[in-house]
DNA sequence: AGAAAAAAGTTGACGTATCAACTAATTTAA
DNA sequence: TTAAATTAGTTGATACGTCAACTTTTTTCT
């Protein structure tokens, strides 16, 4: 989308990061996510494109993750020190563009689209059936 | 994105094609785009995306594109007997589904997401130095 | 306890979106 | 008229989104 091509030019020049990396380093950092479930069920990502981000992460040096001691089915996620700066260095970047984005829009407008979007994702699940 | 997930399943079983072939059939058919940069004009796509999906559709049987005989670098492009037939029958299906998507929204909404996408557009394509 | 079901992750496949470099043909402008 | 810029289309690369099949481990149910 080119909603995303300010946020993803951000993230390749100061950061180094995808988009799907740099959300995935976010809910570790920010929320309190611990393992690829966690973010799927947090913002609803494909449990396959998760794995290969999280692959990619740890090869880069930005996560590590150990198999729970309780479930050996999860393994839970850690950022690396060089992930937390990346972190806190660009949140601000991210902030302000998520900012200067939504300055645009009054409430009105916003709470529209939040729940035209609803609305239409909701009609989207009925079943071809139903046509 | 979710919301053309149902789309897809109406095309892939009712004609086989995938949506951006049934997009580039619909525009053949239905207004007077001729060739590839009548179809990135018209609907903003990716040159490399068109070309190589216009050679799907004409592997397919669907397109067959001849050289324009005053500009050798333009190919215009036809619809098969066999597409014409498919957008025959797959039209309806869309304009149906279209209709019920919508049809869950009432005019203000409408509009307020049209509006706001656009001054978001607009936001979006302001450079990073200006944040 | 043992079978069946569910959950966590991995991997493969396909479609879509965007950017960039490239060739060939045409237009423009010096 | 020739050099430079533009336009049409192709090809390669990377990222993203979604679906499906599969393994392993845990939970549920009888």
């Amino acid at each position: 989308m080119r909603l995303n091509a300010q946020a993803i030019r951000i993230l390749k020049r100061n950061a180094g990061l995808t988009l799907t990396q740099w959300r995935v380093i976010a809910l570790l950092a920010g929320t309190d996510c611990k393992n690829s479930s966690d973010i799927e069920r947090q913002i609803g990502m494909d449990k396959g494109q998760l794995s290969r981000t999280i692959r990619g992460l740890a090869e880069a040096g930005y996560v590590k993750f150990k198999t729970d001691a309780k479930d050996h089915r999860k393994s839970n996620l850690k950022l690396t020190a060089k992930a937390q700066k990346i972190y806190d260095q660009t949140l601000p970047l991210m902030r302000n563009r998520q900012r200067s984005l939504f300055a645009h829009l009054d409430e009105t407008e916003i709470k529209a689209i939040y729940s035209a979007l609803e609305k239409l994702e909701g009609a989207a699940q009925l079943s071809e059936d139903e046509l």
